[in-house]
DNA sequence: ATTAAAAATACAATCGATTGTATTTTTAAT
DNA sequence: ATTAAAAATACAATCGATTGTATTTTTAAT
């Protein structure tokens, strides 16, 4: 044993007079040793307390067996669900994750990219920042080989993989809800423009408007970073608007509650006076009252579905280079801030 | 160049006809390189876009540079904050980190703990699960010599430091900011009892009351898991309780809004008939209404001051088996549930 | 200019596991 | 019993960086 008092394959092979070469073959039950043998140096093992050196294991196999993983920021219940989704995935697979948050800044994508390829990671899982509006970083990964596969955030770069949600759907579900439950003239709160998600949302609302025939009037788009304070600002732009706003479909629960705070304290009744749709079902969305109507996104699902795609990526180096886009579907939440 | 199109140190070493240990010692910038030597590594190290590997350098300092994280649950707020913290903390050192999450349960706990034995991880920090009432899979990571700390929630294991608020003031401070509001009847609802944290928020209640010549009854104290259902079936049970309760302390936010939204839709005023006060400040508390008085722990920076005391241990073999523990401050939030 | 001391650099082993090739052992056919 | 083929095992190099020791070069003192 050495100093660290940890059985190597060489203590195995000492112990039973054998070279250490059979001892890793035994260990990883290869049909070179047989199996009287095998079971010789597994029991060995055992009675020594071996566990493999995966720095050693990796550094000759020349793979890290790590995954990178970006988000916006961890703390959102949306990113949380979905690494823990991609963290039972990779765990399964004996693979291990770093992540890291970009905290929706470019530059610090920038950075965490450059770590990643420092660490050696063997593939990239991202859902890139509202800024990210170069894409050097990333394309820099690809030319070392790493594979990588977006998640929620769509980017188009060649030989990558997205896992997305239809939100183009969801947007037009939400909107179609609306109508359905009385509502004529609905605004939309949209998020930064760069992202498609967004935009995806967007043309949502605007086909399923067109559907029903009411008419899209650019003015009832608003668009923010989508936080709290931009839910309340554009619900005091929609009480000053020359109509009387009677829906509104948000692309995040966040700024919804903001705006559905607001306008119940200038005495507006949910759903009556004006009904609510938001995105993502986070947590509050569920305790606010009236309950909030959204979208339900598992972030659990799309992280499982990022991660084994992008695992048949790293372990297959043929089909690496080949861009596929997985879609997953939605569903709309209805509760009490829509349904009249 | 090796045939992953990496430069080592060899490439280096080869390119400027010197010794890769020369190589080595200048980019670590030993004193026994010359400068004008190491300066010349430098430029070609940049030139050949250079990059240590971190699995080569770690095998032969037998160190992995990783640490491991144990959380109950990743999406629970103060988890992804504290997680945040200790990534923020890790980084700037040079560590990765591998989360995991226990889901409350002990047996999943375990588990965890040989994972982490087998990844060799260099230190762990842990907030055990709710049902950790046996603790060899810890002392089986001390015996190997990983330090481990513990975060929020307290573990007595000779040789282990613990990060924790100071769950007893601020039980004290919650339950006699209600009484200072007016409240009399004033139940607890708290958490399993082989949790310290709840047992020092339920002492801290006691010694409230106790201050200000309130008779502690038993029946006043709810024992649950305190998730949301928790907190409505202990509202049933306080309406059905011979006195007239006028205040809540719960020993977090999630029971105490289960709570605050059943006693509402039973005509209840908040906080004229019922004050109440919750534990954690997650983010639905402000949302919620009326917003939710509450105690504010910051996970970042419990997070941020565990990673600094784990590494202070990783670093130094010698004062690896002292034990430390730091409480930190926390403050109450005074929202309007319990404001009269 | 010579020489001892100090500084800089080279040599070689090592961390622990893996893997292509060589050698030994076993099996099966005559 | 001999021998060729097949099976099992041993040998030796390797992944890339680090580090104690040996050697060479430089510096400074006479």
């Amino acid at each position: 044993m050495n100093k660290n008092n940890k059985a190597t394959i060489h203590d195995i092979a000492r112990a039973l007079n054998i070279d250490s070469s059979t001892v890793s073959r035994a260990l990883n039950d290869s049909p070179r040793v047989t199996q009287k043998t095998k079971d010789k140096i597994i029991a060995k093992a055992n009675e020594l307390g071996y566990q493999r050196n995966h720095l050693a294991s990796n550094l000759r196999k020349s793979k890290t067996y790590t995954l990178g993983v970006v988000v916006p920021r961890i703390s959102r219940h949306f990113f949380s669900s979905a690494i823990a989704g991609i963290e039972e995935t990779a765990y399964q697979e004996g693979y291990n994750v770093v992540i890291c948050q970009s905290l929706e800044a470019l530059e610090r994508e920038q950075k965490i990219a450059e770590t990643l390829l420092a660490n050696r990671v063997d593939g990239v899982l991202i859902s890139i920042s509202m800024e990210t509006s170069s894409y050097e970083h990333l394309q820099a990964l690809r030319q070392r080989n790493i594979p990588i596969v977006f998640f929620d955030r769509f980017c188009d770069i060649p030989d990558t993989c997205n896992v997305l949600i239809d939100d183009f759907q969801a947007g037009f579900n939400a909107t179609e809800h609306l109508i359905l439950n009385g509502s004529k003239n609905i605004v939309h709160f949209s998020g930064t423009q760069n992202l498609d998600i967004y935009r995806n949302r967007y043309n949502g609302y605007k086909v399923a408007l067109e559907k029903h025939n009411i008419p899209f009037r650019e003015d009832f788009v608003l668009s923010s970073k989508l936080m709290k304070e931009d839910g309340v600002e554009n619900a005091k732009k929609i009480l000053a608007l020359p109509y009387k706003i009677d829906g509104i479909f948000s692309a995040n629960d966040v700024a919804a509650i903001g705006a559905l705070q607001y306008l119940k304290e200038q005495g507006k009744r949910i759903p009556e006076d004006i009904a609510i749709v938001g995105f993502s079902n986070e947590p509050i969305s569920s305790i606010i009252e009236p309950p909030l109507s959204t979208i339900n996104q598992s972030g659990f699902e799309i992280g499982k579905t990022a991660t084994s795609l992008l695992l048949s990526k790293v372990n297959n180096k043929t089909s690496k280079s080949i861009s596929e886009t997985i879609i997953l579907k939605t569903n709309l939440i209805e509760r009490k801030s829509s349904v009249r």
